[in-house]
DNA sequence: CGGATGATTCACT
DNA sequence: GTGAATCATCCGC
């Protein structure tokens, strides 16, 4: 059930986004378990990516985690405010990594209803990369975790999405990152309705 | 050591 | 649609 260690050596960052959308990220904390069903994805493309905190082999005490090899976590604090959860892929040194940029509450959804102070049957709930890594309750210690421990982890439920169901556009929120913001390395799951912004095919 | 800056969200107008 | 919130990190001096 839980993805092994070799399913994030993949070096196709692209392929992996795409095949994350329907797989189940869980966290536990205490006693609180939560996941939700991937439904959008961003693919953050290493070293020649503009976009990504990794261009042009940035290597700094922050973008660490990004050098090591797939299957750990990425989490950093975004404008001071929230947490942002990637899904670190590839080898060693090869630093592309998989933001999740939303979820689709499927277990302990009381506990992210109370995380997120709003009913689960809001789409605000775990909808773009601040809410849902709040409605799963993760923050700066889940950063460098091991995605096959016990603490997160991803699951395939065997959920599929069909070809057409597949949106591929530009990235979110990476206008400075010039005309790579442009590539459409953005996928999600047509018409859900936890996607962010625009979701429809 | 100080200034700038976000892979965003939410409350208002 | 607009703007505030808020701080770790990064980079230049």
């Amino acid at each position: 059930m839980k993805l092994p260690h070799s399913y994030y050596s993949n070096q196709d960052v692209l392929f992996l986004a795409q095949n994350l959308l329907g797989k189940v990220l869980f966290t536990e904390i205490g006693d609180a378990i939560t996941a939700g069903i991937i439904v959008e994805t961003e693919a953050y493309f290493g070293v020649q990516d503009k976009a990504s905190h990794a261009y042009g082999g940035r290597r700094t005490n922050r973008t660490e985690p990004l050098y090591s090899h797939g299957g750990i976590s990425y989490v950093y604090l975004c404008y001071g405010i929230h947490h942002l959860f990637n899904v670190v892929s590839s080898v060693e040194d090869d630093p592309h990594a998989v933001l999740i940029r939303a979820v689709e509450p499927l277990i302990g959804k009381e506990i992210m209803e109370h995380r997120r102070n709003m009913p689960s049957s809001k789409a605000t709930i775990s909808s773009g990369p601040g809410s849902a890594a709040k409605a799963l309750g993760i923050d700066q210690s889940f950063n460098k975790k091991d995605l096959t421990g016990d603490e997160i982890w991803i699951e395939d439920h065997g959920i599929l999405y069909k070809p057409d169901e597949i949106i591929t556009g530009p990235r979110i929120g990476v206008a400075y990152a010039q005309e790579d913001a442009l590539l459409p390395w953005r996928f999600f799951v047509k018409n859900n309705k936890y996607v962010s912004k625009p979701n429809k095919g």
